[in-house]
DNA sequence: GTATAGTACATGTAAGGACAAGTTAGAGGT
DNA sequence: ACCTCTAACTTGTCCTTACATGTACTATAC
């Protein structure tokens, strides 16, 4: 109740009906004072009335009936108040249903919605995304970047989006020269502990395969490289495929089977995640070998818990739900002023099941 | 152009501002003219302009600085105009992730962005968004209801909603009490067809487990009962297991248990969906017995792909990610006037893997 | 060359009046 | 009992005027 000298007086007859609605004096539906009783009650002219009320019907609080007069449209039981947006390359499939459902989960217990999308992995809808939610009243962004690993071509937008004062959380990966809140796996880490975990099992004719217009499988391959060169493991000629969006049905499929075909073929693979592991599986049996036996398979985000086979993958842990639950935290943390740029890099587990066959 | 004589004034210059920023005279963050400058264009008073430039501002198209301007809020690339509402009751597990990238990737197309929420069949939460969403932008719902097979306590709300003029759509379910447009599945038949199914198979002694608080349930379990009359084969007594959501997670295992323990235990059991089939399926291999040797199981929705035995499940394909294109398309058509109420209901697909066995 | 004050112009707030148009309820006629 | 008209009241549109407040630029003083 701080009236403040300068508080214009239209809003302080906005502050008057949010009280009234928000304090159930006026229920949901019910009819408001008209703007000749409010004009007296407040002893200001027609026109200041009517630019509150015209505020309040855009804002959501009250809608007018020309004849009838001027109606509460605020429901005390409405808890969702607020929109946060949340943009990821994909929503079905790898580790995005975990993610969606712990951030869902956590924004509708704090009194948010959800605005989903998914950019399939392409720039341009990820800027036809950014370019829209400032139209709409969107407070806060979980965004996963679309091709992390290319050129950040959606950067103008980005800072146009946090000069409008919404937040920003990343999530599985970010951008080096876009400073913000994030929450992130260890990929390089990961890459490593599944290496290390292959060359432990004594192989040392070991493949990998990654995805590289991302920064997830860049990381990866790091951690694979640096693994294989810490433990003096060489590296062979051709044993490393990489892959992008456009060829990534393609692609692990026929690297596997090229693989293969050599004289001297790996005795392990590491695969950029669990679903190209399970195409990589795929080839394999469908040139008569089998795994672990002739060829140790290691995945990575525990997306696929069984295969084929009835074989269970190993793989490395991506705490999927964790992560969506701790970056819809983080943005509620942010919008609520509790916290300014939280950040969080989460470390990975190896998750041994039978894919992968000691020597 | 349709320059009614009836039509206000200030909604002349609003047009004329829409068009300079959708034809891109002024680009996304340029200055507009100045309110003196439309008030002598349009030969007006400056409270037309200011209350055209009002409406401009709350619907997003410009922004005004004081002492500086007013700019252009619109892109031509901001593909995403209007919101639309996806609530089901959950969005990780069993349908929903096919569901929901169907309903987002159409909509996103289509130039819609997607609200989504989920109820955990919870009748409080859907109560909860129903009452919020009448004050954010929305102009659709595509909804499956919460707890379908229960008294539909939230009619008010979905006529109110509708009062003003939101479009329904609803999936999986809908209410007797509310006529909409729907996309469900013939549960019914699914019931149906996989109970034939086993009795082809020459079972005699099928238990049926079935969820029977939401419409799903109380369909296939009506195809159940249905098939074995026709086929003139009894239910024996305690054969039929009934669950609701509260006890969703222990139920399927006990009740297994419970039916194994019986001297005549059954030799196939029609389970409501794939998830609790898996549960089922460790109850039978806990106890000893192995599927489909011992016990034919068939499930429904064709949700869990695979088996932790290495069985594959026999199942009623649900066509998840095609209803949820479906229910999307016609909330579309719905709201670009092409059709009224669109209503179509999917006939289910017998999926035969290993999970049964021909007596 | 660099501050500073002035001024021109932008939007923000506010008063007051006039008439239009839609709703409601009651008076009056049939 | 029923219909119709009208008065009263509601919000909608539009005008004029005044001053406040914030921004940008320029002429002036130092």
């Amino acid at each position: 109740m701080t009236e403040d000298i300068n508080t214009p007086k239209y809003e302080l007859v906005k502050d008057y009906v949010k009280h009234l609605l928000k304090e159930n004096v006026i229920t949901y539906g019910g009819k408001l004072p008209s703007e000749h009783e409010l004009m007296e009650k407040f002893e200001v002219s027609r026109h200041t009335i009517r630019q509150a009320f015209g505020e309040l019907t855009s804002e959501g609080y009250i809608f007018k009936e020309q004849g009838k007069g001027t109606f509460s449209n605020y429901r005390r039981d409405a808890k969702y108040k607020q929109i946060v947006a949340v943009l990821t390359t994909y929503i079905a499939g790898f580790v995005f249903p975990g993610i969606i459902s712990g951030i869902e989960e956590t924004l509708s217990d704090e009194g948010y919605m959800m605005l989903l999308s998914n950019t399939n992995n392409i720039k341009e809808r990820e800027a036809q995304y950014l370019a829209s939610i400032s139209e709409h009243n969107v407070v806060g962004l979980i965004i996963e970047p679309t091709k992390s690993a290319r050129e950040n071509t959606n950067l103008k937008l980005l800072e146009d989006i946090r000069s409008r004062d919404i937040k920003f959380c990343f999530i599985n990966a970010c951008y080096d020269d876009f400073s913000s809140a994030y929450v992130l796996l260890d990929d390089y880490k990961g890459g490593y502990m599944a290496t290390e975990y292959l060359i432990q099992l004594g192989h040392r004719r070991i493949a990998g395969i990654f995805k590289t217009d991302d920064k997830q499988g860049i990381n990866r391959r790091a951690g694979f490289v640096a693994a294989m060169e810490k433990y003096g493991v060489p590296i062979q000629p051709g044993f490393i495929g990489e892959y992008e969006t456009f060829n990534m049905y393609d692609f692990p499929y026929m690297f596997a089977q090229s693989l293969l075909r050599k004289e001297d073929r790996p005795t392990a693979i590491f695969c950029y995640n669990d679903v190209y592991a399970l195409m990589v599986v795929q080839a394999i049996n469908d040139s008569g070998l089998r795994v672990p036996d002739d060829i140790s398979i290691i995945g990575y985000d525990d997306s696929t818990s069984i295969l084929q086979s009835g074989i269970k993958l190993t793989t490395i842990m991506h705490p999927k739900k964790e992560m969506g639950v701790q970056a819809a935290k983080y943005m509620i943390d942010m919008l609520e002023g509790r916290l300014e740029k939280p950040q969080i890099v989460y470390r990975p587990e190896l998750i041994v099941r039978n894919s992968c066959k000691n020597l």
